[in-house]
DNA sequence: ACCAGTTCTTCTCATCATGAGTTTTTCTCG
DNA sequence: CGAGAAAAACTCATGATGAGAAGAACTGGT
């Protein structure tokens, strides 16, 4: 099967041409994940603070190798997404229930110095995850706000190589998403109240949100929320009427959609990664 | 810089912790295209015949391996994107307007029997492209009717590997992307009709829209687009009234959006590649 | 027991967007 | 010049939306 190597320029057309794997410059696979959550209706994702060169101290999304094959370091990854799940695990402690999607692919030449490496993002969401355990391998890692990262923010925190451009890029995405599908409930736990879930988009667009006519919209669109026919232990703590529990209901899709209102909907760049 | 190996198997937690290249078992990274056009108000795929084993005869997408650094076969690619034009213009003539978008990265363990392959699937969408030129290292390449892959077409167009899975995945983005951007302009020259424009939609989303509330629509959506003052050349062939010209604005997120309405909204997969 | 304050939930209403159909304008062809 | 065709504008009933008000259910203090 191995034949013929690169003879004729042509022949890698499709990437079951022949070839000497040994005879091609090395790459390297990679994920890297944007772990988001909410605490507290502050959004934050997960960093963590490299301990290895280059860049050595500096805030970066946690990520490593994919596995190709089984070796002394351990099996294989079998997918993408087990990829993504396991250097999350080895930073902190993983959710009972996540959404993992992916971002996209980033592979410029010059975003590492020694070899050419393609990195696959992730976003994942999960309702208030713990504090990342640490020592391990990192030497620290922590739940960062979003607004402290990107515009203005402590330069304390300005990420290693391009992990701006991927957070942006989540953070853009969560955003576009929480409009037409169900991905909020995401970040909530198996139960929640309505008003859990428009604090999740208030957070989120950070903007306030009209809390009747979101109950509205909410219950009108088909199979977002399912009641449970329950009721909260109690309401506010300075009482309030105890809110109904709620579901995530089966659709992802949402019917019609919850815009947010006209204006702003900046940051939509070019996508060309 | 190149020290350790893999001597800790925590060390491989970010892609800049050392190693020696050849240590790692041989991953490629390859780039596959979904090319997509609108000829006659039928909505085409490029696919290529595969000359070459394993699965020579069947139809695939066009792609090719990224080149990683430069060697005898060529220069390096500097990113993604042009990877991906460069693998199209070896079976197409590029056209001059495009837009080209990352779909997803595909890694399972068994996509290729030989080694570990990632697959980095763009979507290319382009004003009527011209016939494939034919020879080349490619036994055959054509346009393809959307309608003749996926559920129950001529078996004679079921695609190799997994791309028939990357094919849904592109139409059902560009479906949903038509709905909340200004994508659909990418498939029409310069210069275009409202008429052109609701022909794209009807043809990608397959159902007939309401002409009229379909124009309201578009003038009524800010910066999709922009009126030159001129009139086509004539209207129909059989005569009618000669419409307006538009170019595309600068808007690519549409408010409000053209939703699709109410039912269907099939296909709408969990995201996990 | 009652009341003030709080929170969730439902309702009203003016405004805007939408789907469906009709009419007007402007063109070609015979 | 008139019939037919296509684009563009208009009408109207219905549904979704934003803003606010009102009702319901609860807490804690008097």
């Amino acid at each position: 099967m191995v034949d013929d190597g690169m003879r004729r320029d042509e022949d890698e057309s499709d990437f079951l041409a022949a070839y000497d794997p040994h005879a091609f410059a090395p790459v390297a696979v990679t994920v890297d994940v944007v772990a988001m959550t909410i605490r507290a209706g502050e959004p934050l994702l997960l960093l963590v603070r490299r301990g290895a060169r280059p860049q050595r101290g500096r805030w970066a999304l946690p990520g490593g190798f994919v596995r190709a094959e089984d070796g002394p370091a351990g099996p294989a990854d079998p997918d993408l997404p087990d990829a993504a799940l396991r250097v999350l695990a080895e930073k902190t402690a993983l959710p009972t229930t996540l959404h993992l999607e992916q971002l996209g692919t980033y592979g410029a030449r010059d975003r590492d110095p020694r070899m050419r490496v393609f990195s696959v993002a992730y976003m994942l969401l999960a309702p208030d995850l713990p504090d990342p355990e640490q020592g391990r391998d990192i030497a620290e890692a922590a739940w960062v706000p979003w607004r402290a990262l990107g515009h203005g923010g402590p330069a304390e925190y300005e990420p290693a190589f391009d992990h701006a451009r991927v957070i942006a890029d989540a953070v853009e995405r969560a955003r576009a998403k929480l409009e037409y599908t169900s991905l909020a409930t995401a970040f909530l736990p198996p139960l929640f109240t309505i008003t859990d879930l428009r604090e999740v988009y208030e957070a989120v667009w950070d903007r306030p949100l009209h809390a009747a006519n979101f109950h509205r919209k909410i219950l009108a669109a088909p199979g977002f929320v399912e009641d449970t026919g329950d009721l909260a232990e109690r309401g506010g703590p300075g009482g309030g009427r105890r809110p109904r529990l709620y579901r995530a209901g089966g659709t992802t899709a949402l019917h019609p959609p919850l815009l947010r209102s006209a204006h702003d909907t900046r940051g939509d760049s070019d996508d060309r990664r």
